[in-house]
DNA sequence: TCCAGGATCTAGCACTGCTAGCGACACGAG
DNA sequence: CTCGTGTCGCTAGCAGTGCTAGATCCTGGA
């Protein structure tokens, strides 16, 4: 008897343990994400090494090999972290309540860029960084599928009799190409308002 | 008189010598920016390294830096030879003898979008890679400015009362966006020619 | 108290971009 | 024809990269 109820205690204890390691292994799975993604903020993905990325978390490097991958699952991890949070801001952007039926559209267009211009690491590693992430399929994270999701909210007051899964997609191109040649200095920024007051009037007409 | 004749002769002599030095130079320069470009093409800039390119080209590594800089200047010479190129490929688009006013348009965009997919590589050299090129400002090479000249160019009929800079420049980003994330997968094959109208469509209205 | 197993680190591999310094070769003078 | 001179390309090496094998230590259980 009381070597069974040693040993259930015992049991117990043992599972609590475990339980307690687990915790400490998914508090530190996040801390590597956010110091990589930290490290990328401040200083580029270029300075984002193994080893900075390590001595950052007070780790050594075998330590990342036991948490990802890789590298590439590394940067995959905070890119899913970014979908999430472009999501959130889309969706509150578009959800506000506004007076004009087309507002909702410019709201999120300017919460997506204003996302890009705010978090370019973040934005470049979820976007235009070799990433690996199935887009079309199955697998693909629901963090993607819902930011997607937003878009094709956005414009289905608008669509009109246009196929609404071709228009997301050609409108999200123009967001991200935006994006992408703004961050890369190839678009003159006094033309910032200009240019999307251009765009938003050529997918959704008054 | 026989040694004026004589001196005055080796130094044309020596010049000639001189000349073929700076012609088999600039061959050389050449043979590493196509050899640079092949390599790109066919295997990934991952897989262009000094060391490769070097055997390549069937030289040493320091070669290459008697010639560049370093490798983004490489990478920067196989871009500007790319804008050569696109800029070629959307003036003929866009000159070529149609019937209706958007036509132009819509050839500009569609060799646009061809050469984007057809050279991946190089288009990445010149859009998506960090490759500190000045683009609004003096020193940007002619053949980009050319190359956003045609797309102004063929803009120019549709632009109506818009702001042709701006135009330009949101126009060329659906055109980016589309092809970089073509490129990455993210968009869905089976919607090209949808989504590429409906660009077309917002842009140029009938 | 001692052992087994797991977690963590040290040290090292093959590769990267880049460069110092040596050696060989072609040129021009005597 | 021989001999300096200077240019050119090479070998070898540096610091840094992603990643991993093997040793080491530390903790939980008998």
């Amino acid at each position: 008897m009381n070597a069974a109820r040693l040993s259930s205690s015992a049991r117990f204890w043992v599972v609590s343990v475990q339980q307690r390691r687990e915790r400490e292994r998914a508090e530190r799975h996040q801390l590597i994400i956010d110091a990589a993604r930290e490290l990328a903020e401040s200083d580029g993905w270029d300075a984002v090494t193994t080893r900075r990325l390590a001595e950052k978390v007070e780790y050594s490097q075998p330590v990342l090999y036991s948490h990802f991958k890789g590298k590439d699952a590394i940067v995959r991890a905070v890119a899913v972290e970014g979908f999430a949070e472009l999501g959130r801001r889309m969706h509150a952007a578009r959800t506000t309540p506004t007076t004009t039926s087309t507002a909702p559209l410019r709201a999120l267009a300017e919460a997506y860029l204003r996302f890009a211009g705010e978090r370019p690491a973040l934005y470049d590693a979820m976007f235009v960084q070799r990433i690996d992430i199935a887009f079309g399929s199955e697998e693909t994270p629901a963090e993607l599928r819902t930011s997607f999701g937003e878009i094709v909210a956005a414009l289905e007051p608008v669509a009109g009799d246009r196929d609404l899964d071709a228009l997301a997609e050609a409108f999200w191109s123009a967001l991200h190409g935006i994006a992408t040649l703004r961050h890369g200095q190839r678009l003159r920024p006094e033309l910032d308002g200009d240019r999307l007051d251009l765009v938003l009037a050529a997918f959704a007409p008054a």
